[in-house]
DNA sequence: AGGGGTGCTCACCAAAAGGTGGGTACTGCA
DNA sequence: TGCAGTACCCACCTTTTGGTGAGCACCCCT
């Protein structure tokens, strides 16, 4: 079930709608950090993640118009995701945020999940 | 139970951690735009919201410091909300999203919530 | 046979989030 | 008495979100 689509009180409102869930930010992140990503490169970019939550936000991510998904007919499965423009221009819209939140964990003192990638 | 303080991925994730909740985005903007307001003021500002939610979150947004909450010792009760100084950055870094999830509602004809303020 | 790899699906469940319908205390007014 | 206003609290419940542990199909290698 991908976002409601409204109503929607404001902007924010519809923008928030699209981009909640625990790990739809971290994937966008992930997908503007490397261009195109396969499903098992994802999760491994994104520790503690499940492949039924992965695949559960990637379907919303494409039906919201946010990532591209590309299947090749191969065997075994190539399947590959990519942001689209609109997940493009998201995560410009998220990066003021993200400065925000980068100066919060500094204010706060909260730790940075540690993984080797 | 407000935000978790981390360990997290990046500044997004921190960031999304504290505005995450189906009325706190709208809160913000709420106090954004008026400046200082009462419970029932807001409670009327945001059609929908029941009691116990607004309590919920509005004490969860103090919690992670970005609102201010002052409380009159008078009959009857008199409290006040306004932001703080970190939930106005906040603000102002949630701007662009705001501005994409506008753009976003035109592009998918989203209605918009109506109600007489 | 076993293992590795690819990208998923399904059934079931736990936890979290959100909500409903009571209620409190106090004041003022009809 | 009733109603209105102020700002909440509590118990209980429903819905949503996130997760676990199976499983699938196909290929390659030891």
């Amino acid at each position: 079930m991908a976002a409601r689509r409204g109503p929607y009180f404001c902007g924010i409102d519809a923008a928030m709608d699209v981009v909640s869930g625990k790990w739809k930010s971290l994937i966008l992140w992930e997908l503007a950090e490397h261009g195109v990503r396969r499903f098992a490169q994802l999760r491994r970019g994104l520790p503690g993640v499940s492949e039924k939550m992965l695949v559960q936000q990637l379907r919303e991510l494409e039906e919201d118009g946010l990532v591209h998904r590309e299947v090749f007919p191969e065997v075994p499965p190539r399947v590959e995701y990519a942001l689209t423009e609109d997940g493009v221009s998201l995560n410009e819209a998220l990066a003021p945020l993200g400065e925000w939140g980068v100066e919060r964990m500094r204010r706060i003192g909260a730790e940075k999940v540690v993984y080797a990638p």
